[in-house]
DNA sequence: TAATGTGTGTAAAGATTCTGTAAATGTTTT
DNA sequence: AAAACATTTACAGAATCTTTACACACATTA
């Protein structure tokens, strides 16, 4: 749940605002001025801010800029009643993320706090998976089996990754060689699938000839522990 | 200087855009269908794209959510004449992060481009960051081992850049190429990426056959350790 | 039962690709 | 023009991939 806080002078608007975005899962805080707020914010910084130009103790341009510069991370919407295209050039320009214009509609405000909230998020693509004692860092090209770092060549890693994101499933040689031997030509005869087969046994089974993991489907193909 | 794609069906809205961008420092690709800028966006990911969303080959909100599947981090602004406020929040709903009407005043337009290209950039918080015995000072390009200056090439001091902010991901050739060498034209199967791997192990690591910093992602590329 | 064929496990040899590295060439900066 | 830098090229050794050959298990057929 996201904390946003609205700026203006204006109690009717804070009203309205508090009451339209509380009714979309946000939390809200307002202030009436620039010293309420400043308190607000150094109580316990907001996910974004909405904030007026004309306040009556401060210059929101100059105001903005602060805010830019002691929380660069938070990103701030201007909502104000000046529409010239100087004004919305001075505002961004001032460190704004977005500008919109009074009176606004609700529902466009709302989509673009939602857009400025997306774009602000850490963006955290953290790409692991477990699998018994196996683990896969698909960013470190890592994988571990109870805890012990496995040397895996680039192959073994391809066949590995296509064999853990299809759990489950026999997968036919020539399902295989559709996918991880795809660009390169190996005649359909060969058997280097089995090789790498056993190579990766070899490397992330407890007891190779007695698979837990790469299972064999006799007349299939393989398949790997659901 | 940053890469702006324009993609509009209109080449004359185009042309104008390529023009007053270019007026102001930024470098622009323009393609007036989505095959074109699917295969530009492949050849180098831009930094910022221009969308219109009546394209004769494609949905704009469609390519929208794919673009933001692929390229999270690759902002997009709409450009378009739909002004209803549903078309806004569809828009923006998709995964844009601004959505600007036409006819659009050019001002407040490269203001907005200028706004998001600001949070779209890595926040470099630090502008100092030190790892093992290595210390960079990004603001002074000054780069020390235990105490002692390095002088580094403007290139090694990109890629180490580059590295430092990827701490700990495998990195293909491909990705580097991708955003250290964007913009300029180095040929697929060029080894300068290796070579110049090797020069900054020269100057950063102890022993650079044994590398402790830069390692070695076998068939898959090098990582900065973490 | 013995013979034959098919499918899989495995080791080892040969072929290919990948990486480190030095040196040559091209380009930009001073 | 000289120096600094970026890029290409070439090659060796290592790592990896692919082929090949054979062993074994199991099923089918004579």
């Amino acid at each position: 749940m996201n904390r946003i806080l609205a700026v203006d002078d204006d109690k009717d608007i804070l009203k309205v605002l508090k009451a339209n975005l509380e009714l979309h899962e946000y939390k809200v805080d307002t202030a009436n001025n620039w010293t309420k707020a400043q308190s607000l914010i150094s109580e316990s910084p907001p996910d974004l801010i909405l904030l007026d130009l004309t306040l009556p103790d401060g210059d929101g341009i100059e105001i903005c800029r602060s805010l830019r510069k002691d929380l660069p991370q938070v990103p701030v919407i201007m909502l104000t009643a000046r529409d010239k295209v100087s004004d919305k050039v001075i505002g961004l320009e001032s460190g704004a993320d977005d500008y919109v214009v009074k009176p606004f509609e609700t529902l466009e405000l709302l989509a673009r706090i939602k857009a400025c909230l997306r774009r602000a998020a850490p963006q955290i693509t953290k790409e692991e998976i477990s699998i018994g004692s196996i683990k896969i860092d698909f960013k470190k090209h890592l994988v571990t089996v109870s805890g012990r770092k496995i040397d895996l060549t680039p192959k073994e890693f391809e066949l590995l990754c296509f064999f853990t994101n299809h759990r489950g499933e026999a997968l036919s040689r020539d399902t295989i060689r559709k996918s991880v031997w795809k660009g390169s030509q190996i005649y359909s005869w060969s058997r280097v699938i089995d090789v790498h087969i056993q190579h990766l046994r070899q490397k992330i089974e407890k007891d190779p000839s007695n698979p837990q993991y790469i299972l064999t489907v006799p007349g299939a193909g393989y398949m790997f522990k659901e």
